[in-house]
This record gives structure tokens, sequence and C-alpha cells, in this order.
DNA sequence: GTGGTTGTGTCAACACCGTTGACCGTTGCT
DNA sequence: AGCAACGGTCAACGGTGTTGACACAACCAC
């Protein structure tokens, strides 16, 4: 009854060991960049844990003993919010296409890798809820309060509800039709459809 | 080289025997009717060939021998059109909301299991193409040619992206915030956005 | 009727998957 | 020195989709 710190009474999520020595942290890193340039490469299905241990360099089951499932690696270390940060700072006026041009931007091509890898990973629990907290975190809580009008929460769901469409239109369902136009066309066109849900026309 | 019909020269696709005797359509059909009912019941991962083979009662390899891969009885047995149809044949002007109000029907629960279904099975390349041909034959086809002003296959296709992403968020992602909302509210202020994209308001 | 072809079905196996338990050496604290 | 915990390896489990070898039944030509 009376043990250590890998498995507590109550929970065992609670399973990451604590003063972890300088070697184990070297190999926690090793397994988070392969896992992380895998996931991108490969998605969450097709990067397989013991590929990811043998890119690491170390055996399988470590990779589980260490963050306890693939599923809770995979979100140790895919970053779910996709960069988005600073986008949400600028005028609520034109957030639709800003928005949208980020997601679009070409310059920024680890986008999609993450995307793609985020989107077959979506219907295991854990990474669901995860999303929807970031939904919650990051989209509804800072952008509500500025919007006016009715359900400002609800809109703004439903306004990343529409992102989230294009994204999976462009990047996993790779329509040749979205693929094909012109970037700027998309980005006024469907900027300015998700513009209306933010700032309606009747709400000046 | 010289073989019977199971495989012809050039194309590996063709698999499927021809003239099939009554006992081998009778299992076909029972394979069928199970897979239908487990992918509907558990989706596309947690459907495996061996509990669809068990349901029907038959040898698991016989699954793969009568439809060549898991993906393709999948493809053979969920409708991906989602039982569309009619909807697209009112008149333009309000078919945004009409499309959110038919996907969010509760008379209609089968639409969520077989989006759940078809999103996880969605990053297999079989699947992916289909959904392509799909949208393309059902919206893009009769919608495109009913609409004025600019980029009209365009506007469909991210008509067809915005009402996946509701989908996404209500049924795999089951996003709190939407699920919670009324669906008149949901209704009205989406199928207005989708609204936009086919009928822009500068475009009488 | 006989033989060959072909559809129908079964069985065992393959290669792979995520995960677990048993085990061992090393580290660090007391 | 002793001991607990960490870091790591190994083999294995139960599961997956799929394949090849094989057996039986139905048809067709002779």
């Amino acid at each position: 009854m009376a043990y250590g710190c890998r498995v507590t009474q109550t929970s065992p999520g609670a399973q990451r060991p604590r003063a972890l020595r300088p070697a184990g942290l070297a190999t926690r890193t090793a397994i988070e960049d392969a896992a992380r340039s895998l996931f991108a490469e490969r998605g969450f299905d097709g990067a397989s844990v013991r590929a990811i241990a043998a890119e690491a360099g170390v055996d399988p089951a470590l990779v589980i003993r260490h963050f306890g499932s693939k599923e809770a690696l995979f979100l140790r270390t895919v970053d779910t919010s996709l960069g988005i940060g600073t986008v949400l700072d600028g005028p609520l006026e034109t957030l639709g296409r800003r928005l949208v041009a980020y997601f679009l931007d070409p310059r920024r091509p680890v986008i999609r890798q993450r995307y793609v890898a985020l989107a077959q990973a979506a219907h295991h629990d854990q990474v669901r809820e995860e999303m929807i907290r970031h939904t919650a975190e990051t989209y509804v809580g800072p952008l509500a309060p500025r919007l006016t009008g009715p359900h400002p929460e609800l809109r703004v769901a439903l306004a990343v509800a529409q992102l989230g469409g294009l994204l999976n239109l462009l990047f996993l369902q790779r329509d040749p039709i979205v693929t094909a136009a012109d970037p700027e066309v998309v980005i006024a066109t469907y900027g300015d459809a998700i513009q209306r849900l933010l700032t309606p026309p009747d709400t000046p």
C-alpha cells in the first residue's frame, strides 16, 4: 500500500516522475523531438510509437513509460494552437480576413502538417477535450467579450467552426477547387463570411 | 498469365467476382448489413473487420476476399451523401438556413453517426477522393450554375467547407457551446453566414 | 459421367500496432 | 552501507488488416 511516486492511490493519471535526472531528461527531449518530427511528417496514425522510439534511439516501452500513452505524448508534443497567438489581438473589424490569411500564408507550411496530425488524432478523447479547451481559452474567452449583439460566445464558436471547415477542406480533403483558387479571393470571400458572424452588419 | 476473372490484366481494382451465386450474394449482403450497422455504431476505426465478420457469421478473411479491403467495404456500405438529396432543390435564397436545419434536425440521428464514421475514415485516400467527388457532383455541379456573381464554383466549395465545419464542431468535437445552443439560433446565424457565400448582398 | 474451372469459404499465419509486466543497473539520499 | 526510486531493456500480450494455402461445391464442356 505504501509506495513511491509512480502511482498514487487514487489518480492513475499523475504518473509522470518528478525530479528527473539529467539522463532521463535528455532521452525525454529526444523522444519529444522525434515525436514532433514524425507526427508532423506522417500524422498521428502514421507515426507509430515504435518508429518514434527508433528515431529517438530508445526502446518503444520507454516512450510509454515516460509519457503514459501515445495520445499523451501527442498532446505534450504537438501545439494545438497552430500558432495563432497575436492574430486575435488586432482590430475586430478585419479579423475575419486576417484569420483566413494567417492559415493560408504559404510561409507557414507547418500549419498544414500540424492540422493534419491534429485532425487524425481528433477522435481520441483526450485530444478532443484539449481542442475544446483550446477553443474556449484561445478564441471564445478573449473574443466574446469584445463582440456586440446577441449570443457572443455562440458566434465565436461558430466562427471557429467555419475556420475549421476551411482547414478541413484545404488541408485534409485537399479540395481541388479551393486549392487551385487565388488565395486573395478566398481570403476576401471566406474572411467576410466569418466577419459576418463576428460583427453582423445590423450591429454597427 | 492466363487466369480467370479475379484479376484482370491492367486494373487490380476490378477484383470483385462477376456472376455471383445465390450463396455468395447472401453472405455478401450479410456482411454489408453488419458493416453498415457496426460502422454507424462504432465508427470506422472502432469497427474491426473481425467484429463485422463475427456479426455476419463469417470468417474475417472472407470479408477481405469479397470487398478487397476494409476501406473498400466502407465505401460500398456507407452513404457519403448523408442523404442530402432534395434539400438542394428549393429556392436559392433560403438554402443556407435549410442546409443547416437539415443537419441539425433531431429526427435524423443517423446523420451524426454517418458523419463521425466518415470523418474517421477521411484520411484514407480512397475515402478522401470519394468525398471530393461527392462534393463536386452533389453540390458544385448543381449549385454553381444557379449562382450569380464571380467565382461560383469556389463559393459553393467554400459553403460546403463552412457546412462541414459545423458538423465537425457539433458531431466530432461535440463543442459544448454549440451543442447547448438553441438550434433555431444556430440555424439563423450560421445559415445566414452560409447564405452570404451563395447570394452575396451586393448581388441582388 | 468425368474433368476442369471457378466461386465460396475456412484456417493459420504474417507483419504490425499500443501497451504491460518482469527484470536489471545506476543514481542519489539517508 | 543500505535502500528506494529512476532509467532502461526485453519479451510478451491482445489486438489490427491482410494474405496464402487449402477444401468444398457448383457449373460447363466433353
